[in-house]
DNA sequence: ATACGATTTTTTTTT
DNA sequence: AAAATCGTAT
């Protein structure tokens, strides 16, 4: 049994206690928010509650297998039953049983951003609006409008008018594009992101057994980071608990960023609105950081007018306080972290405690460059995603058109894959294929070179191969083997053609064969493709390569979320950079960019340094002087006196160009 | 008309 | 670094 009373303060301790019904905890930044919630879980378990009958939502799949894990530990009980995961992740999985319901086959598609954005481009190409000369938006722009449109609930005009303005006059055009988006998926069946939310509130709400075998099951529903869920969310929620009513929901409103997204943080306020009976705890001490760091946070985040009143209170004591570093230059930054990284190494820090933060993922290029030159081993944790890469795609598409032979958008992408072969080639074998019952054993029928011009006629004969190997594949066949055929029959000399980095992009496919092996099927392993991050794929690399990551972490401040370090680095700490230039236009987008600015210092256990460069070349425009972010700015006391500054301010000297 | 390739531009954050 | 654009070759 646990001993709940020892390992956990008087604060986590009355959360994990707590009786049934509607909670709500506001926890601040490191007050072991994550603990109390597996603890919480583990107390349920321990307590007589199946496994089966709990719903742990989370941010992200890694957060849910690492507190899934924690519970087994603590119960020694087997969970495997327990529901863990996204809101996405949750959401296919009910949508994959009763999605007949709305129409969607069973085997429907999710849709990556990459995706959304192609069919959207051919939704306006096929409307003829490009033919004007008003510059009308590009796919993923409509994207973001629509995605927003449909998880605030505004509709499109509203969206346009608060945070596009300059597409006003179009606004006509892109409600056509938008539903002309909406049936086209669902003449593919095919699922983007939002719809996965959005289908399943409609079907909890339109279809009372659904809705009724769903709030039956879920004794308890739990809810991490619960200032960024959306409407639809938070809704979701609501129905999942409506039978029982046990919803315990975790969140820092100070730590919401994800209003880009829709989130929206009135949910976490008006809680208590909606669940008058609603127990409210606060869980305000701070194991993690030094009272420095945490001086420097809450000075932050009180220039924030709208939040909960709440004050973070330190554990700890000691320590030195925050650095403000202003360099000279972008170069001279990456040389002033990469020397204080080498120091704190020596001094005996690990590199997997120390991580680079920064606002957006090309924030990270000249350190990138700098730690490889002075072989310091780091790991990125932004930038392009594992499962999005080219060739991972590439491969998962050849994959998709066997499982599913009327994926239209997988056919297209394999098929541009050869030579000669072009949209219009593309098409033209799509609308001949699509035409048969059997799609793939048309492709090995002589009509189907009818589809294709003198220069592409080699491209379809090495195409044929590919799928003459991959048609009659017996059922039993793993992904790791049906990869290893399509490299075998001609991807292997495609990806020669492209790039340059054959063997990396041949392991990530190894890696990604690797990673199947834990799903039931091919099509359950394809169904789930779009829904990983490249953290999901990180991690499994590290667990079958079975050996200790220790290096350097450079992460956007986004995905830092949750996590800590002893010694944090953010850079690029220019105004225009946090807060970011383009999200000043929108109305509360100074108040989100601060709470990065919060969430980024708040990672730090032990020292914090913010980093600017003074000057910034840019072509064009020859040098530009930066300014230090405002949110350093007003940290800045009015009096000259140093002991009341939350930063002491080093002066870096010119170590010289690092390419001497 | 179609596909390719050189050139230019452009990057927020994520499921 | 990747995508969009534009001009050229087939």
């Amino acid at each position: 049994m646990v001993d709940y009373e020892k390992e956990l303060n008087p604060e986590q301790l009355r959360v994990v206690m707590a009786d049934n019904g509607p909670i709500l905890v506001i926890a601040g930044a490191g007050s072991g928010k994550t603990r109390t919630l597996t603890y919480r879980v583990a107390r349920l378990i321990e307590s007589g509650v199946r496994p089966e009958h709990i719903l742990l939502a989370t941010f992200t799949n890694k957060a849910a297998r690492e507190m899934l894990g924690r519970v087994e530990m603590l119960t020694g009980i087997e969970i495997g039953r327990l529901w863990g995961g996204t809101f996405h992740h949750i959401a296919n999985l009910i949508l994959r049983r009763n999605c007949a319901l709305l129409g969607y086959d069973s085997n429907y598609s999710i849709m990556d951003s990459e995706d959304s954005r192609q069919l959207i481009n051919t939704c306006i190409s096929e409307l003829g609006i490009n033919a004007g000369s008003e510059k009308f938006p590009k796919g993923n722009v409509v994207g973001d409008i629509v995605s927003l449109s449909i998880n605030t609930e505004d509709d499109i005009a509203q969206v346009i008018a608060g945070r596009y303005p300059y597409f006003y006059n179009l606004i006509d055009e892109i409600n056509v594009v938008a539903s002309r988006y909406q049936i086209r998926k669902k003449e593919l069946n095919m699922m983007d992101f939002d719809d996965l939310l959005f289908n399943l509130r409609k079907l909890m709400i339109s279809n009372s057994p659904v809705l009724k075998e769903y709030s039956e099951r879920f004794l308890h529903v739990l809810v991490d980071e619960y200032q960024d869920t959306n409407v639809i969310q938070a809704e979701i929620l609501d129905l999942l608990a409506l039978s029982h009513r046990n919803l315990m929901v975790v969140g820092d409103d100070s730590q919401s960023i994800y209003s880009f997204r829709g989130a929206n943080f009135a949910n976490i306020v008006r809680f208590p609105e909606r669940y008058p009976d609603a127990k409210v705890f606060k869980l305000e001490t701070n194991y993690r950081s030094t009272p420095g760091i945490l001086n420097l946070a809450n000075m932050s985040i009180i220039n924030n007018e709208k939040q909960f009143q709440k004050k973070l209170k330190a554990v700890r004591s000691g320590g030195i306080k925050p650095v403000l570093a202003p360099v000279s230059h972008v170069i001279q930054q990456a040389n002033f972290v990469t020397q204080r990284i080498l120091e704190l190494i020596l001094e005996g820090v690990p590199f997997n405690e120390i991580a680079v933060l920064y606002r957006a993922h090309y924030h990270s290029m000249e350190l990138q460059m700098e730690l490889t030159r002075r072989g310091i081993p780091f790991e990125i944790r932004s930038g392009i995603r594992f499962f999005e890469q080219a060739h991972i795609k590439d491969v998962a598409s050849f994959m998709r058109i066997m499982v599913n032979p009327f994926d239209e958008l997988a056919w297209k992408r394999v098929l541009m894959l050869y030579r000669n072969v072009g949209k219009v080639t593309a098409d033209r074998v799509w609308k001949f294929v699509s035409a048969h019952t059997d799609p793939l054993s048309t492709v090995l029928t002589d009509d189907l070179l009818k589809c294709a011009s003198k220069t592409a006629t080699p491209g379809f004969r090495k195409f044929r191969v590919m799928i003459e190997n991959l048609i009659d594949l017996p059922d039993k066949k793993s992904a790791s083997e049906i990869i290893e055929i399509i490299l075998e029959s001609g991807y292997h000399e495609c990806l020669q053609e492209r790039y340059t980095d054959i063997e990396s992009r041949k392991e990530d496919l190894v890696q990604l064969g690797n990673f199947s092996e834990k799903f039931n099927s091919i099509e359950e392993f394809l169904g789930e493709l779009a829904l990983m991050t490249n953290m999901a794929a990180e991690e499994d690399r590290s667990y079958l390569a079975d050996r200790e990551e220790n290096r350097v972490i450079l992460s956007t401040i986004h995905q830092a979320k949750g996590l800590e370090w002893a010694t944090v680095f953010m850079i690029w700490c220019s105004d225009g950079m946090i807060p970011l230039a383009r999200a000043l236009k929108d109305p509360d987008g100074e108040e989100e960019e601060r709470r990065l600015f919060y969430v980024a210092a708040t990672r730090a256990k032990d020292q914090l340094y913010l980093c600017y460069p003074m000057f910034n070349y840019k072509r064009g425009m020859g040098n530009t002087v930066l300014s230090p972010s405002r949110f350093i700015e007003e940290l800045t006391p009015s009096s000259i006196n140093d002991a009341d500054s939350p930063y002491d301010q080093w002066i870096v000297k010119d170590v010289g160009n690092s390419w001497e």
